[in-house]
DNA sequence: GTCTATACCACGATAGAC
DNA sequence: GTCTATCGTGGTATAGAC
């Protein structure tokens, strides 16, 4: 039986920091921590400049402007998650099976890389980089997107559109890791990874109803 | 039966507007406005003064601070919201019935209110009003929460883990809303809130499970 | 490439007239 | 109560030495 965590021979994706060049990683992994926890908008270059241990100059000598540093962040992050999704559906065939994992690498995420996780899900993006596409239509989601359609197109999933039966299957996960990120919700997530699949499952499976 | 829609005697109690001082609302308004399009830090007292015909010295009379002034903006909005769950919560008497309202409820608004529903869910308080408890900690979510507990306890629902079974029930209709919100999704949402209603109900009713 | 010092501007908030 | 004019702070970004 499939397995909720990750499968994929090698390891996440996700956050793949510190190789060639650590302190320019320093410094995004610095933004990083502040971003999520004050705001974007209540961090200035100066706070980052103190945590990552670097000076202004550094920082406009590798980012053109904070909107770049967020971006490049942002970007770095999407990446990730977008890698870890594919592997997730190479290892699986059914939605069944591919939405079990997702939810619970999900739920691993947030534990595991909070603020990784808060400033994918939590954070208004738009607000500090205009120009940026909503993030629920960029890689990561389109690609659980199709998962939907095509498992509901070979009759695994209920006859509803596509976006009912994603925000359906997915919606649950993702608002618990908000109510998570927000302190509303105590660690550890990962056991109830079972329970909130089947929920999530139950609604959208074809089948027997009524 | 029930209908999806709020089925009280008097009209929601949201968004209370324009009574007793209608300037005064005015920069309520034209605030609520800036603040969902372009965030609360991108838009400047100067931004509401001009959007809602008034004079700095207005504002500051009316309003301590602009913080201040997002806070009596906030307040309002979630009393508002918390009056129509109240409502919804005696109208119907079970947790099917309850959570089809609500959902049809929240859809409704979501259409109807875009910024208000913006400033509620999308918004990011903590970052600009550091004292508030998160949103979801406050009283229309723990109302939420207690009709869900109630419907475990008279075996409605399955027996999961409470906010299992209501991030389950309300996930799915919250994230499609932040979709709608992100322009990802067209209007109308109304007509679909039959379908998100039965895939979250699917999700969480007890009975004939394997 | 990396640092320090500083220019410049926008914003929140106030002062004081009416 | 409501206005206009203004102050001070703090933040982004740059200049220029090393």
């Amino acid at each position: 039986m499939d397995t909720v965590t990750h499968t994929g021979a090698q390891p996440p994706a996700f956050w793949p920091f510190g190789r060639e060049n650590p302190r320019r990683d320093e410094v995004l992994s610095a933004a990083l921590e502040l971003f999520t926890s004050r705001g974007y908008f209540n961090t200035s270059v100066q706070d980052i400049q103190k945590a990552a241990g670097v000076s202004t100059g550094f920082i406009y000598h590798h980012f053109s402007s904070k909107e770049e540093l967020a971006r490049a962040l942002y970007h770095k992050l999407i990446d990730g998650l977008a890698a870890d999704i594919a592997a997730i559906g190479r290892d699986h065939s059914t939605l069944a099976g591919r939405s079990r994992a997702l939810i619970g690498y999900f739920l691993r995420l947030a534990e595991e890389r909070p603020a990784a996780m808060a400033f994918i899900l939590h954070a208004r993006h738009r607000e500090f980089m205009p120009d940026e596409k909503p993030i629920c239509s960029s890689a990561p989601f389109a690609m659980m997107l199709d998962m939907v359609r095509e498992g509901t197109g070979k009759g695994e999933a209920r006859e509803v559109e596509t976006v009912v039966a994603a925000t359906a299957l997915f919606g649950g996960c993702i608002r618990m890791i908000h109510l998570f990120l927000d302190g509303v919700i105590e660690p550890p997530l990962t056991p109830m990874a079972d329970d909130v699949w089947r929920c999530a499952w139950e609604g959208v499976r074809a089948g027997d109803m009524e």
